[in-house]
RNA sequence: GCUGAGGUGGUGGAGCGGUCAAUCACAACAGACUGUAAAUCUGUCGUCCGAAAGGGCUACGUAGGUUCAAAUCCUGCCCUCAGCA
């Protein structure tokens, strides 16, 4: 079977950093599974990052404005998976976007069924319990699977709706790949002040900027592309609802949040080799893992 | 110094005699996750015992008082803010 490396871990860990890395160490081409750094404009913000040496795709791919999800993810990255393969390189996919990687290494299926904006709009008048009683009897089996948290979340709810209405079949996807997945981590509290830090650094070089840039071109503030973290509370700033000072604070928080989710997700495979990044010389000790792993028949 | 407003849990902020360990929001902690996933949603959240039901203890600036009963009413004191001097 194919080969894919894959490196997951909470943000500002410095996925990308090792993910170049290893690709000059073993011939590999870098896809970011991150689903903010898709879009074109937010650069600095979504902490992307350039190589000379080493091949970066899934930056860039829609505008701010464009409907971008899971499934566009899915498709562009086995295409490009395949193409790497193809010229004998080792697909490298690098990302904290739990369900995008979920995607790839799974292979998720119902992504066939595309989202229907009228259902949606018309399911979204309705209460949660409405949601439910209306899944129960299209398809109780999934409706009885959902846990407390679903039950409730109309999100979810909906877009099971709208899989349970949709007339297309879904099929399960057979697994792809041959993949080992590197994890990076710390405790808190060295997060923590890598956040502060890489805040501190966006800001420098030209956030504000970058924000401004944004909203002038029409992205709204209620748009998807502006929930990325730092983007809602900078434009707060730039249009005079916010000091930098409180602006900057918010962001640090929202950044934590975020990383606490993220190693909610990861934390939960089994299949994740983890690596503190605290520890002076983890590179070297995931690129033996890694080689291990290669020469493996 | 005088006048007015106010001091509530980690924070903001309700409550204005009993149903108050105190609405709500935020933060914190734990969790969920199959086309919005950096999104969305759930649970816990004074403290002690308990698996739970439930129970104990300490709390609404501080010291007293009124009352069967006070975060809520009265008085002194301390502090904060606004206006006047």
């Amino acid at each position: 079977m194919n080969r894919l490396l894959e490196i997951c871990g909470p943000t500002a860990t410095g996925k990308t950093d090792l993910g170049v890395y290893l690709a000059e160490k073993l011939n590999g081409e870098i896809i970011s599974a991150d689903s903010r750094q898709v879009y074109r404009g937010m650069t600095i913000g979504t902490g992307k990052e350039y190589s000379d040496t080493a091949k970066i795709w899934g930056y860039d791919l829609a505008q701010p404005t464009d409907e971008f999800s899971v499934a566009h993810f899915q498709k562009f990255a086995h295409k490009k998976i395949s193409e790497i393969l193809s010229h004998g390189k080792l697909p490298i996919l690098v990302g904290g976007t739990g369900l995008y990687i979920r995607a790839i290494l799974e292979n998720i299926d119902t992504t066939a069924i595309p989202p229907n904006e009228l259902l949606r709009a018309e399911l979204e008048t309705k209460s949660v319990e409405e949601l439910f009683t209306k899944l129960h009897e299209l398809n109780p089996q999934k409706a009885l699977s959902l846990n407390e948290s679903d039950k409730q979340n109309p999100r979810r709810l909906i877009r099971a709706l709208e899989i349970a209405m949709s007339n297309k079949q879904t099929t399960v996807k057979p697994i792809l790949y041959d993949s080992l997945i590197v994890g990076l981590k710390s405790d808190m509290s060295y997060l923590e002040n890598r956040l502060k830090m890489s805040i501190e650094k966006r800001m420098a070089r030209g956030m504000v900027k970058e924000v401004t840039d944004l909203l002038h071109a029409g992205v709204p503030l209620e748009s998807k592309a502006m929930t990325a973290t730092g983007y809602r509370e900078i434009a707060l700033f730039i249009l005079g609802k916010l000091s930098e000072e409180e602006a900057t604070q918010k962001w640090l928080l929202s950044e934590r949040r975020y990383v606490k989710r993220q190693l909610t997700w990861f934390n939960k495979r089994t299949d994740i080799h983890w690596f503190d990044i605290a520890k002076a010389h983890y590179k070297y000790e995931v690129e033996e893992v890694v080689k291990k792993w290669e020469n493996k028949p």
